[in-house]
DNA sequence: ATCCCGAGGG
DNA sequence: CCCTCTGGAT
């Protein structure tokens, strides 16, 4: 990682850049949205934590086997670790995810009546569910206005000198200064997009990248 | 800071 | 072979 160094803007030319960069977002992925298949609230928050450092092609492999078995937070509290791994086994972190899921559908069962909570608090005692999770799912569950910040969001901030911050809720609440509230939940789909297709972390296609005007590390990687 | 972990890409 | 993938818990 070759590092240009990021201009120095204020506040005001920042929002600027960040409104070009929301308006070309707009025009490549209209209709940017999670890519994780789900049904309902539950599966998607299933869908999600099975997410973590794992491709979504290889979530959506194998969550209709999975919810067919398992179709909500009732069917699932019934389950042993044991019985779910097979399911999720070539997500990988099968284990800890297996685990963390029956008790977290169990704990939906005790304290949720088998719902999912529209709460950041409430989600994030959930096992396996932290702060990007429970944002993702508040947002593409609720519409409630967030930006999760994963590792591409956490790659594209950085190189699009966004934020310099350091760990996901700080770069977050500093995207959240530059987008209008009712667009976050797009910007975080729509990033990720990006980093997943153009944006990459190996070797970025810069050459086919729309945002490339408003990067100040353009062709540098 | 380290562990969990399989699968696909370069 | 090495790196990366919509992280979270210890």
């Amino acid at each position: 990682m070759a590092r240009p160094e990021c201009p120095k803007e204020s506040l005001k030319t920042k929002r600027a850049r960040a409104a070009r960069i929301l308006e070309r977002l707009e025009a490549a992925y209209p209709n940017a949205r999670t890519e994780l298949r789900h049904e309902t609230p539950f599966q998607l928050l299933v869908a999600t934590v099975l997410s973590a450092q794992a491709t979504d092609k290889s979530v959506n492999a194998a969550t209709p086997a999975l919810f067919a078995r398992y179709p909500d937070a009732f069917a699932l509290a019934q389950a042993t670790p044991e019985e779910v791994e097979p399911y999720i086994r070539r997500i990988g972190l099968y284990r800890t995810k297996a685990k963390n899921l029956v008790r977290l559908a169990q704990m939906l069962v005790e304290r949720h009546g088998g719902e999912v909570p529209r709460d950041k608090q409430a989600l994030m005692e959930l096992p396996g569910v932290g702060w990007k999770t429970a944002t993702v799912v508040l947002g593409a569950a609720f519409g409630i206005p967030g930006i999760a910040v994963d590792t591409h969001l956490a790659r594209l901030a950085k190189r699009l000198c966004l934020s310099q911050a350091r760990t996901p809720e700080r770069i977050g609440a500093e995207l959240e200064q530059y987008f209008p509230r009712e667009r976050w939940v797009f910007v975080h789909h729509a990033l990720i997009l990006h980093g997943r297709y153009v944006c990459t972390a190996r070797r970025p296609r810069c050459e086919a990248c729309v945002l490339a005007e408003a990067c100040p590390s353009r062709g540098t990687w």
